[in-house]
DNA sequence: AAGACGAAAGTGGTTGA
DNA sequence: TCAACAACTTTCGTCTT
């Protein structure tokens, strides 16, 4: 994090939009997604009058999940303070100072390892720091819950970082979680339903013009490509194609046919593997997207442009 | 030769009896 | 708890550029 970045590395633009909710940095002439620099230098909230800054300004460390007892850990005490208890009293003293350490051990020995490994995987997918609180706050709470017991640490960091994405629209696939946990995708997919519905979240299916900066970004499609991609999946979304098909396919077609559309023909093969669809899938939801929605002359547009220019 | 296309069989998950 | 089902994948042969 030597720098903030204030030129794109790809064009030279200095024409950046900040998306600060997905933890992107957007490249308005080129549309290349820099993520890795995020730190978000602003205050996330404002002070809107005295008593609402009184509640909000904060003092020392800020309070937060990411720390496993949120900086507020107690302890039944030590020596000092029982030596003017008497022979029942001491007892009792000892056991419950013993049951506490033996709760508190246990539980917070599994939070600072799961916590630990959660920044690790959140930094790895390069989320921002609003989603790893998020996700932090779903382990502790599904730890507390007791939910974690039968399942392995690591699904749980996942399923719980998975969750945390969706809900703040900042979607990654099932196998960018698996690679960077290393946990099964069938496993974080299993845990990740387990406590959302044990815990009461509730998620909406992913959009997935959400995806569409990020895949775009790694084939190199112009802006334009992707405003166009967007507004197909909106199309879409209008003639009721979307619904039960799975968001990141809709998304890889919709940038086929976006990049075709703008004479930057990407292959099935190249946007299926960002996607991390096959390209059979691309197939049937192209095929339904030319079929709903007239997009063939819009195709054969930029042929005959190409022709001409040729 | 590479990419696009489509058929057929298999997989994992959801749903409803 | 089991069977039917939809979406998606894998695999493979054929057509197009």
């Amino acid at each position: 994090m030597s720098k903030y970045v204030k030129k794109c590395p790809e064009c030279g633009s200095v024409n950046l939009f900040w998306n600060k909710d997905k933890g992107e940095i957007i490249c308005r002439d080129c549309g290349l997604v820099l993520e890795e620099k995020m730190v978000d230098f602003d205050q996330e909230w404002r002070e809107m009058d005295s008593e609402a800054a009184a509640r909000k300004r904060r003092t020392g460390a800020p309070m937060s999940y990411t720390h496993f007892d949120q900086g507020l850990g107690t302890e039944v005490g030590t020596k000092a303070d029982f030596y003017k208890l008497g022979g029942k009293s001491k007892n009792k003293f000892f056991r419950l100072r013993k049951w506490q350490q033996r709760i508190s051990t246990a539980i917070e020995r599994n939070l600072k390892l799961a916590l630990a490994e959660l920044k690790r995987v959140s930094s790895y997918l390069k989320l921002p720091s609003s989603v790893e609180e998020e996700a932090s706050r779903i382990y502790t709470l599904a730890v507390q819950k007791g939910l974690v017991r039968g399942r392995s640490m690591e699904s749980v960091v996942a399923g719980a970082l998975y969750a945390a994405c969706r809900r703040h629209d900042v979607p990654r696939t099932l196998d960018e979680l698996s690679e960077a946990s290393g946990v099964e995708k069938k496993e974080i997919g299993r845990t990740y339903r387990f406590i959302t519905r044990e815990l009461g979240i509730k998620i909406l299916p992913s959009n997935p013009s959400d995806y569409i900066a990020r895949f775009a970004s790694s084939l190199r499609l112009s802006p334009e490509a992707q405003t166009k991609s967007v507004e197909i999946i909106e199309e879409a979304q209008r003639v009721e194609l979307t619904s039960g098909r799975g968001p990141t396919g809709i998304a890889a077609a919709a940038l086929y046919v976006a990049a075709l559309i703008n004479g930057e023909k990407r292959t099935q093969r190249e946007v299926a593997d960002v996607a991390g669809v096959t390209e059979v899938t691309i197939r049937n939801r192209y095929k339904e997207l030319l079929d709903e929605l007239g997009l063939e002359k819009e195709i054969k547009k930029t042929k005959k442009k190409a022709a001409a220019a040729a």
